[in-house]
DNA sequence: GACAGCCTTGCACACGTGTGCAACTATAGC
DNA sequence: GCTATAGTTGCACACGTGTGCAAGGCTGTC
């Protein structure tokens, strides 16, 4: 029941009522030790009178904790960064903190904006998904032993990192189709600007190599994560002398998209060609047909990045972590043996 | 770039370069007037030379502007929320304020917890999406004069709110089935503590009513929008004597729930029975069949909500808005005369 | 009973920024 | 050349909270 001025309870306001000094408020409220009891009861009842509300302007400004998490993502229009949005959310709702969502709308300026603003003043730690520029203030934050922690990136000597096996998970995929005595196999990548494209571009290569797959440069058509990417990898495959009798795609949205396409080139999957994805969103097993994909644990990955955040928001000088987590290949009804 | 020093570069730093006073710095920051323009661009020189960055808390605590407005949400996981928190991202950006999410998870009473401590200093002004506990908090906000807006809610003497026509959708969704000729239809509502819930409960009650239609009150049963109250709900009408021929339901998460349950049961839609839902959540496209549904313009509310509340900002005397948005029904495959 | 030591509390300053007021400078008008 | 005025800038304080330091009170021990 805050009082009708208008303004405002402050830790002043409490202070006054409880015939104490506004620091001894402040020790009861941040749980320090040397309080007499029958004080500490006072001050309680005042606070739970007045109705006050910590001003974290306040609190930040003189050097309290937060006890806000910064999330930086890239937008909320995939299923992607919603999945990890929920991981990240669920951790944090669970040790009682809270969680500023920040979306740069896919424009790498706002990346940098945004970190350095968080960073100032307004969050306890920072949380960053699908980092893209992240050399460009990693270090700075670094310096400043300010808490931070990379999603969907390896990490470097200044950042810590939590991603998916994703090479792995890609030679799982190939391993799969090559199983299946698939043995010209196209791969629509993701953005290779990113480990996770990049590593699974790796991991195709790879198992091209280790399996002895067709090793043709023109297999692999380069996209972007983007259900359009998937449109246009399917057209330029379609569009090969020789075609692939598979595809691997380095995403779901891409691999929902290369669907699409071949559907309305009148082929049909996995009888004419076979398709497998790589993240097992929501979509994945609604699509038609089912998608055989990787499945990534993007809500385990927010999890496992606000255990690490937490731990270096604790104690700032602890080395940096790397934390890769497996993959699992979900077979659905996308992938078939080929023709005859 | 920022020293090396392991601080961050506050307006004191740019002072001392700059050879003015802070003072000075935070006028040309927030582009006050009776600046020498030579004296501006050494400012601003010393601005970029060092990277600064505002303390938003400090900038806070001083009363200028955060650049930064709340967003209290139930949760992340449906689409309704989702479609909401687009709306409100955007608009947000197009002016470049920050979004600041909070979810209370369902519960109440952090609902209350989180407008208490971001109107405290946190945010320049909040959005409660759905809100359900308003009464607790809308007067103590009006005194304060601290901008806010209700989405999804009526609205009251001290807020202002932005709601879809719950009612009048509900009497299209009603007609539409009637006019397909069927006369016995049953409900599965929302929450009735919402507005939402309770209005579309009243379209049905006032379209039984003026059209002539079956009037039984087993026909009404009362959800919360979940899946699984929509599940219940068709079990429960499906248990009646008298079956009814078409079935409104107050919300498409609910309503993909009857479709699943009547097809467990046998029926076949919407030859056995037709279908109508509410919200025309992107999944309702995509439902097996597609769904008839009432199209709620879910970022369209949100979008609105940031000019209402914009407008606050700025004003923050201006009279509380109460706006309602119509909706639109949308007929896809769900619906169809009943046998015979 | 005196003294040491701990418990408890208040004072005063710090954090970074915004702003009213006063002071100073430059310009223009006479 | 003097004054009035507008333009420009700095000083000092405010915002709400946390904390080091010191002072006071109490307890226990010899």
């Amino acid at each position: 029941m805050p009082d009708a001025s208008g303004t405002p309870v402050t830790i002043v306001d409490v202070a006054r009522r409880a015939g104490v000094s506004h620091s001894t408020v402040s020790r009861v409220l941040n749980g320090r030790p040397h309080i007499k009891p029958e004080t500490r009861r006072r001050v309680e009842a005042a606070l739970s009178e007045l109705g006050y509300v910590a001003n974290l302007s306040a609190r930040s400004l003189a050097g309290g904790r937060l006890g806000l998490v910064g999330l930086v993502v890239l937008d909320l229009e995939g299923s992607y960064s919603h999945q990890v949005v929920r991981g990240v959310d669920q951790a944090l709702a669970e040790v009682g903190l809270e969680l500023m969502l920040c979306t740069t709308h896919r424009r790498e300026q706002r990346e940098h904006d945004y970190v350095a603003r968080l960073s100032v003043g307004m969050c306890d730690g920072l949380i960053v998904l699908v980092p893209k520029s992240e050399q460009r203030y990693a270090k700075e934050l670094a310096e400043r032993r300010y808490p931070f922690v990379l999603v969907d990136h390896k990490g470097s000597a200044e950042a810590s990192g939590v991603i998916a096996r994703n090479e792995a998970g890609a030679i799982d995929a190939m391993t799969h189709l090559a199983e299946l005595g698939h043995q010209r196999i196209g791969h629509i990548t993701g953005s290779l600007e990113t480990s996770a494209g990049a590593d699974r571009l790796a991991g195709y290569r790879r198992a091209v190599a280790d399996l002895g797959l067709d090793d043709d440069p023109s297999l692999v058509y380069e996209g972007d994560f983007s259900m359009e990417s998937g449109e246009a990898g399917a057209r330029h495959l379609m569009r090969l002398g020789q075609r692939p009798t598979a595809i691997f795609v380095g995403a779901d949205a891409a691999a929902i998209g290369a669907a699409g396409e071949l559907w309305r080139a009148g082929l049909s999957i996995p009888s004419d060609i076979s398709l497998v994805g790589f993240d097992d969103l929501p979509e994945a097993e609604y699509a038609q047909p089912p998608l055989t994909t990787v499945r990534q644990p993007m809500a385990d990955m927010g999890r496992e990045a606000v255990k690490l955040l937490l731990a270096r928001i604790d104690d700032p000088t602890l080395a940096v972590t790397h934390l890769e987590l497996p993959t699992t290949l979900i077979v659905r009804s996308s992938t078939a043996p080929p023709r005859g």
